[in-house]
DNA sequence: CTGTCTCGGACAACCCCGTGACAACGCCTC
DNA sequence: GAGGCGTTGTCACGGGGTTGTCCGAGACAG
């Protein structure tokens, strides 16, 4: 956790570019956003990301040729991002060489767990090889020992079996699976689970991570006393 | 679902086999593409697949000869894919023995779908017995449960009996079919469904769930409480 | 031992979703 | 062009789950 991971972003749209970069930068990565495709391989040449979001719809060169472009130069990890569903968009952006990908309007929580995903499967938070040649976007469920989080269907299952979670213990649980092991303040979670901006009494996060504990399991997350909480991995 | 479900895809297009390859790859099935029809049946008798994609057209050997010579050594289901949706092409696949049809260009999802289906009916998912002689070619079918939706004829059957569905209740279907088990946020189908960029109310898409599950069953289509809607799979 | 921090239960307000109704719109028929 | 029909978007209302706050007991560090 000492040195920041690098993540280019690649995004035309002013208002999602600039929301995302912010999300990303609170997570702890360093973002550099582009609006445009040439812009963008500028600066995935001068600042080598560790991994790279593109936007398929972008001016100039789009995000598939950006993709080929930068993978014939770089193995980094590539997400592409896509507006729409279409499966047209999806293989393309899979053969230029792209590790997953996800659909816009994306959720915060849900996008950096994504990132975390493929650095982890090309080995660049956890010990394990790299190169694994894992399926991409295995359906986006999180393993924690024996809870599964899926990202997508929003379900929660501890060991085999379905957990019922409220909107705000969902939420609470994507971020914690976002960042695994790294401990969230307080005021980080009002932040990000709770609309931001807010100032209001802490005290919430305590009740909902309790609540979220008898449902989890009590020794799933750790409350690191003075600081916040955390989930083991 | 220990085990991947090897396909056998020939297919002389280099984009669209390569890129389907990594489609259905990421899909987790095992996937050997074969670029002509006589590759294509070295290939088959090799590595004995579980089920076998065959372009009509391809050099070599044509996919509906293929088709019989597999026919001749083996039960294993066989998918048609053609470029055109002319009649005579269908007839022929099918009198070949092919054991559905799908024209292209395709959608991905609903090629996996397909695939899913044709294995089904063949007992490769579902514990039912094999060779079960479902009679073939059921058009673009995807199936969920009792619920049929043919993507091609836009047509939904539920338990045999069709289903009269709005167009905005199709679409909305549609939506739901090509990820099922996903959540789709109310937002997520309003850009979709509705034409993008809104803003507007969306209890628009409360209502018309709620209209489409009086058409296809309440327990169709579930509500995740703050996040969205999902597809039951 | 003492102050600070955290846990746990309880409660009332709130919000989200389901439901029925209604008016506007487009399309087809005559 | 007029009429009828099916579809669509909006609105209001109600119920039930959810949420934020409060307070007291317990745990931890100095």
């Amino acid at each position: 956790m000492a040195e920041q991971t690098h993540v280019l972003f690649v995004e035309d749209d002013d208002v999602i570019r600039e929301a995302t970069q912010l999300a990303l930068e609170r997570d702890g990565f360093a973002v550099t956003a582009m609006p445009d495709g040439l812009s963008g391989l500028e600066a995935f040449r001068a600042d080598r990301p560790d991994i790279a979001l593109l936007d398929v719809m972008v001016p100039g060169l789009d995000g598939v040729s950006l993709c080929r472009r930068i993978r014939d130069e770089s193995t980094v990890p590539v997400i592409m991002v896509s507006a729409r569903a279409d499966a047209i968009d999806v293989v393309l952006g899979l053969e230029a060489g792209a590790d997953d990908y996800v659909t816009k309007p994306f959720d915060g929580a849900v996008l950096v767990a994504r990132i975390r995903a493929v650095l982890r499967r090309f080995g660049h938070a956890s010990g394990g090889a790299a190169g694994e040649g894992a399926a991409p976007g295995e359906g986006g469920v999180l393993v924690f020992g024996d809870l599964e989080v899926d990202t997508e269907g929003m379900e929660v299952t501890r060991s085999g079996t379905p957990v019922a979670l409220t909107p705000t213990e969902m939420r609470l649980l994507l971020e914690f699976s976002a960042a695994p092991g790294t401990v969230l303040s307080r005021d980080k979670l009002l932040e990000r689970v709770w609309d931001y901006g807010w100032g209001g009494d802490t005290r919430v996060v305590d009740v909902h991570v309790q609540r979220l504990r008898t449902k989890i399991g009590q020794d799933r997350i750790e409350t690191v006393r003075g600081f916040g909480y955390k989930l083991k991995a």
